[in-house]
DNA sequence: CCGGTTCTGGACCAAGCTGTCCAGAACCGG
DNA sequence: CCGGTTCTGGACAGCTTGGTCCAGAACCGG
């Protein structure tokens, strides 16, 4: 036998999340996630090979997530455009409550490093498309309900609802007030 | 007299907003930005005081280019709906394009910089509104001539409109098939 | 064509970067 | 309680970074 980590490594991918999540990929530095996680350098790169794979962990993580947080919003009950509001304003109010107002990890690594790194970015597309995903079957529950009577594309507008959260996160980014936010969510449920 | 300088100031910041656009601000070296611009170390930091100044700079001019953008846009006659559609679908056509789909570079910015750098936010909110307003007098004109019907509030449309267009930017940098961003156009448009 | 001023190229600097290495500590099956 | 293995802390290495500096070039009014 050998000896035992002093820590637990998924615990500790959680807490690179984070400090990734404040200051995005290429500005944080290895010591910024020593710092943060209150491991040794070495004890870093022994366990996650390099920066880069531990942020591709920080990310999956952020995906396991997101996938759990969707699976409760759909089991959610009552009328589906109130479910959907309130999914929007949640994120309204997450984002206005965080003082560094960071938003949605994936969204910003999507942004960041692009299509520069194709694992990064299959990554993120699939943290969208799960939202895509439950959107979609929200909608269509509406429809089958006779809740939502609009003819378009449930799939189309499940995008779009997730385009609206993807501005809520970066207006939200830079301006402190909930209307420019809230604007977005009425609006969009309006069009349903 | 005294020794005039060999380059452009201006076509300068041109080129600095090109190299700022593809890499981001962090992971862009200021090499890298005198081998885009042409320019030596000592130039650049004598017209421009440092890499942040310069990126301040790149931000103002991507400023000035979406101010006269959308002002052709306002002046363009024909229903508003199909305006609003083609701005949107442009943006599609002109992500995919785009052999580096960097998207919006005020948009990246706003992710990358967020307020930490609370100018750079500044300027990037107010590219945001810009577009915001455009749109906001486009949707007041349909109502206008009676071709938009819905009862909600124009401000808030415009924003919608504008978190649909961060929506195509942000899906389009990790994203290449077209489907997935004209789907958010057409949702949108429909629920205009 | 000279003089005062500004520009240019590139050497240079200190600091910070990612990643490596190693000596010793910690573990546990036997 | 020993031995083989793995973990930990921190020193270290080699580069890259943003930014400075300076010697000489380029300019133009006089």
């Amino acid at each position: 036998m050998a000896r035992p980590k002093e820590f637990d490594p998924e615990s500790v991918v959680d807490a690179a999340m984070d400090v990734f999540w404040v200051g995005g990929y290429a500005a944080t530095s290895t010591s910024d996630l020593c710092a943060g996680t209150g491991l040794a350098r070495s004890s870093l790169y022994n366990t996650y090979r390099s920066k880069r794979e531990l942020y591709e962990q920080a990310l999956r993580r952020y995906g396991e997530r997101t996938r759990t947080e969707q699976a409760e919003l759909l089991a959610q009950e009552g009328p589906v455009r109130e479910v959907i509001r309130g999914f929007l304003l949640r994120a309204v109010d997450t984002q206005l409550a965080d003082p560094q107002r960071r938003g949605c990890l994936a969204l910003n690594a999507a942004v960041e490093v692009g299509d520069a790194d194709p694992a990064v970015a299959g990554l993120t597309l699939a943290d969208f498309d799960t939202i895509v995903a439950t959107m979609k079957a929200l909608i269509e529950r509406g429809r089958a309900t006779g809740e939502l009577t609009s003819g378009g594309d449930p799939e189309a507008q499940a995008r779009l609802v997730h385009a609206a959260l993807t501005g809520i996160h970066v207006v939200g980014r830079v301006a402190g007030d909930r209307a420019r936010l809230t604007d977005i969510v009425d609006a969009l449920v309006d069009g349903l």
